[in-house]
DNA sequence: GTAAATTTTAAACAGTTGTTTTATTTATGA
DNA sequence: TCATAAATAAAACAACTGTTTAAAATTTAC
């Protein structure tokens, strides 16, 4: 043990700066000067640390994942246990684990879910596997969650009310900041993450549970 | 009239090939280069003919929204007349004006979408900016709908659940592609375009008529 | 048919990208 | 203390970006 302890090493701050910037402005059209020079570390340092810019990209993300996953799981675990339960009760499992990412930064909920909407968008499909291939049996504590609160549901509208809610949540995040200043400039409404979240569990609760036609 | 019936000009070449691979990759990781080897023309005809490949992005988007939201615009137009109203019906407006830009080409719809999508993202606010600036009264008739058939909503609710429906319909509508193909290999469940947005409705109906809590 | 305007072409521009190389500095362990 | 390892630094790399230039080809107009 060397290290001093209020001195952050150089692939922290690599990570604090990268994570920002990627949430900002996507992966693709954040160079790697734009975070080496923000995190005041030379260029070189990225490919020394990480090997690539990908390698750090899921670096940025699996501290997230690593965190969130397993928390998320034992709560849709734990209400799976139970006899009877709702579509927002299995949305309300991802709260928590979702608030506690603040362990990380205080703005790490927000910027979880933009990183998780920016992989899903820029890069086609490497975040993804990386995703599905190392937490994929949370995905499916999800869909058997939903299935039993809402057992009139087929299959194939799971799968697609799955993405939908996705997409609800994920673009609402990636652009949570621009929307909140509106609401706050328009409505005089000033709401955090979580009261965003909260917000939008309703109508993802709603939509999920429609009656399909 | 000079121009033969069957040979495309550079100028329409451009287009369509920029939107496909705009709606593909996002506008920032689709190169001049990648459009004019698609489309088989020169480098530097695109700044020949657009200028820059800001206003080509421009154009593209153009030719879909002048087209979609005159109609879009009139079907709400014609509803708001209407004494009692419901959300699956302010939604339904969309659904034949959407379809109709099969007139532009076959598999318009999805791009018309996948365009909306990208231009939410990719750029900051350049392209939001142009279409509140230039179809401003389309939203102002949107939002005038919804609150007509959701009365106990209040003006902020509509607000952020207008953007949560943009969220789903746009980030379903990127990724229809790929999310279409699992559908039919794990539900054998081979649905159009039309089918999905048919099958999207009941979802933003309810989610935004939810009961706000 | 010829001159003028329009369009296409190839080449070069200046700037950015991720990555690698080489040299220098700093830290480690006996 | 000194050899060795680890980390940092500056510079160059090849590939790519949008845009411009200047020459060639084509079309238009009289």
């Amino acid at each position: 043990m060397s290290k001093a302890v209020g001195k952050k090493d150089t692939k922290q701050k690599i990570l604090e700066a990268a994570e920002v910037l990627f949430a900002e402005r996507g992966f693709n059209d954040t160079s790697l000067r734009l975070i080496t020079s923000a995190a005041d570390v030379n260029l070189a340092s990225v490919n020394y640390h990480f090997g690539s810019k990908k390698e750090l990209i899921k670096a940025v993300m699996d501290r997230y994942l690593a965190i969130f996953m397993p928390r998320a799981d034992a709560a849709l675990r734990q209400l799976l246990t139970e006899p009877a339960i709702n579509l927002h009760q299995v949305f309300d499992c991802f709260v928590a684990p979702l608030m506690e990412l603040t362990v990380i930064k205080r703005r790490g909920p927000e910027i979880f879910l933009q990183l998780l909407g920016r992989g899903y968008i820029d890069n086609q499909g490497f975040l993804r596997w990386f995703i599905v291939n190392h937490y994929g049996e949370v995905l499916e504590h999800f869909i058997q969650a939903i299935h039993q609160a809402a057992p009139e549901l087929s299959s194939a509208d799971v799968f697609w009310r799955l993405h939908f809610t996705l997409g609800t949540v994920v673009f609402t995040m990636a652009s949570s900041d621009a929307l909140r200043d509106i609401a706050k400039a328009d409505f005089d409404e000033d709401i955090d993450v979580e009261g965003l979240v909260r917000k939008v569990i309703p109508y993802l609760a709603s939509g999920v549970g429609a009656n399909p036609c």
